[in-house]
Parts: C-alpha cells; structure tokens; sequence
DNA sequence: TAATACGTTAATGTATACATTAAAACAGAT
DNA sequence: ATCTGTTTTAATGTATACATTAACGTATTA
C-alpha cells in the first residue's frame, strides 16, 4: 500500500500547513492528477482523511478540505479535557523510569529555549511533541490513534492563532508542572494541571476564534 | 454509497452477533462473494470496520475478525471511564428537558423491568442504549462516535460475560443513580456514579475475562 | 418572465482486469 | 534429511472501464 500511504502523507501534510487550505475543493480525479495516481488509492486515502476528519467526501461535489469552526474545536477541546489529564494521572501512578523522565525533560527544554529565542514554530512543535510524548508513553493505542487524531484537527487553528496571542509563558509554565508532578507520582495533581491547562488553551483559543470573527475558518 | 453501506451493515451485524467469531479469517474475495458484490466497495466497508477496531487488514492473510483479548478491553474501559462520566456531569450542569428526560426514564424502566423478568438479552440492550443515549443527548459528534465504536467493540466480550455473571442488579442501580444526578444537576455527583458504574463494569469484566483464561478470545 | 420538464454532463460508485509481491511449495545440493 | 534457492501461486494493490445518478443548463410553456 505505498501508493495509498503515499498520497495520505502528501495530502495530510499539505492540509496541516495550509498548501490545501480550509474549504478547498476538488474532484478525485483531480487530487489524482495532483499526487499522480489512479483513483483507486486515492480514494483510499481520502476516506482515511474523512475518518481523521480532514476532509469531507461531499457526495457529487467532491471532496472539501474541512473547515475548523469554534464550535469543532470547542468539542475536540473538550475530549481532550477529559483524556489527556486521565492519561497523564495515570502516568504518575506507574511512574516513569529515568530515560523516560530525560524524554519529556528534554521536550520541555525545547519549549522554554523556543519561548526564549521567540520562535513560535519551534515553541509550536515542541508543544505537540510533548503532548504526544505522553500518549505514547501511557501506551494505550486506541487512546493514542484518537486524541493524535484529534490533535492533528486542532493543529491548523492554532497555527492561526498563534500568532494573534500573547507569547504562550503561562502554558510553557503548565508543561513544566504537569512534567513535575509526573515525575514527583501525584496522580490527582498531575491530572488537575493538565486539566487547567487546557481548560485555559481551549478558552484562549476559542476567544480568538471569536473575535476574529472566524466561526467557520 | 449503497453497496458499502450494505456490505459495512452486515458484515458488522454479523461480527456483532459472532456469527463471524472470533479470529474468523477470510480472503477479500471470500468475503465479496459472501455479501455478493465486487471486492472494491467490500473492501471499502472493510476498511470502515478496521477503523472501527472489529476486523484486521492482514497483509497477504486477509481479513481477521479481531479477538478481544483483556487487555484490549482494559483499553477501551480506560477511554469509556475518562468520557462517559464527564458527558454525563456536562448533560447534569447543562440540565435536560422533560422529553430527554422521559427518554433516559424509559430505558432505564426498559432496564429494570428486564431484569426482573432475568431476560438478560433484554438488559443488555437496554443498558447499551443508556449509554448511547447519554452521548447522542450530550451532542459532541466527535466523542458520540468514537465512544460508540468502543461500546461495538466491548460488545461481544461482554455478552459473553453476561450469562458468567451474578444478575445486574448493582449496574441496574447505578442507572438509576446517574439518571437522578443529571436531572437534579448535580454534575459532579453524576460523574461519580457513572465513573463507579465503569470501574465496576470493567473489574467485573476483567476478572472473569482472566478466569476464563481467555486472555485472547 | 418564471417555472418546469427534459436532456446533457460530470462526478462518484462499482466491476473487472492487471501488476506486484510475499508466502508456500518444490527441487536441488550439501 | 535439511537447508537454500528458485519457481509457482495466490492474495492484495492499482488502474481503468463502465454504470449510475445528481446537478446543471436549456428549452418550452404558462
């Protein structure tokens, strides 16, 4: 399936950063044409898309990049609110061996360095990985397919907002916190840290979603 | 999209209700024949129930009806304890109407009166359409349908169960407390009992599971 | 002019033919 | 007899041809 896996990877990396942007439509004939391929696997990974919700097959009309409202994003913040704080209190109650501590240390590192220099990008990438870094390590898959998922959605609006907010100090401070109580095995407070950090993202993001006047990007 | 529809139907009832058990393999073809169709749109409801975690593409070996091994049910109550609860404290802080309450009432009847009558087939669906309920009411379409392929997928291991059992008469009762807390809003509460409610469920479930000695199915 | 009915078009949905490739079977050699 | 290399086979992966059908445009009529 190297064709199928193919065209997935070019279109979901072209839909993330906005090559394809929200509300594009084509045929998929012309997504065909456009990865140099049959329809056939192109199809394939176009559903695979819809599942990831990406993108919507709009039957007769082809297939449409999926617009970001407040409102999706309201709801993925909210699935989020309830997982990734399970995830992490759940952390704590194993505890973590040393390399895995260095993992999520030398994350957090990257965050602050990133914050420091002013490179949102880096601050932007290091701020998924940590988050991913987290699933991976809690270990259960479904979860991990699901909220990546889920993440990937999330990624484009805050690419967006990035840049249209204070610089994120508070939410680098969060990391660090939610790393310590990890690390220090306190379930409850490594799950209310998370909890608050992103009760506090969603709020940021949404606000500006808001204002922006950006219901539906 | 009538064919696949189709074919996604059936082969998932069939799954369901373990007509296809457990590890049942079967080539592509094998299975378009059955359904009567051509392997093209079979193989694209095939890739729905993969997604939906009932079968497994194997490279070159075919389709795999996938066993749910205690640990994969260990997962999926992992996710349902995180989810559920916090549906059900957000249906309890928002408030529901007399109609949606009559609805969640009537099932929860549905519920009891099976139980009294020891019809257990009747129970259980009564108690899955409880749970389903609670998520269609919440509204978030993301967590309605993720939640919902994980109640498929904890389907067959638990009818399973249901007859290695004692009678459901705690998760009986905690239907009724959960139903209580979401129309007094008391969301914390809710969330409580409902969280109760799973832990009991997956414990219960578990256990026998590892008595069985079936720690794949 | 507006509305409706009909024909055309273009997109998906489906079947099928073909290419690719991994596994199994077999043969030969050590 | 076993291991290895090769051949065969059979399954998926892919391309393509065809069927179906919804949408659009056009023409006719009220």
């Amino acid at each position: 399936m190297a064709r199928v896996e193919d065209a997935y990877e070019q279109l979901k990396s072209q839909i993330l950063d906005q090559r394809l942007p929200f509300g594009f439509q084509a045929t998929e004939s012309e997504i065909a044409d456009l990865v140099d391929m049959s329809r056939t696997p192109v199809r394939e990974a176009l559903l695979r898309l819809q599942f990831d919700g990406l993108v919507e097959l709009v039957p007769r009309r082809g297939v449409r990049v999926s617009p970001v409202s407040a409102s999706d994003m309201a709801d993925i913040y909210e699935i989020l609110m309830a997982l990734e704080p399970a995830a992490a209190a759940s952390l704590a109650s194993r505890g973590l061996n040393a390399p895995e501590i260095e993992r999520l240390e030398s994350i957090t590192r990257d965050m602050e360095t990133a914050l420091a220099d002013d490179d949102l990008d880096a601050w932007a990438m290091a701020d998924d990985r940590f988050h991913r870094e987290i699933l991976s390590l809690h270990g259960n898959r479904r979860l991990t397919a699901f909220v990546s998922a889920l993440l990937d959605q999330a990624h484009r609006a805050r690419m967006i907002t990035l840049r249209l907010r204070a610089k994120p100090i508070a939410s680098t401070q969060d990391h660090r916190d939610v790393l310590a109580h990890i690390v220090n095995r306190s379930p409850e407070q490594a799950k209310a840290s998370f909890a608050a950090h992103r009760e506090r993202a969603a709020s940021e993001l949404l606000a500006i979603l808001r204002d922006l006047r950006l219901p539906q990007l």
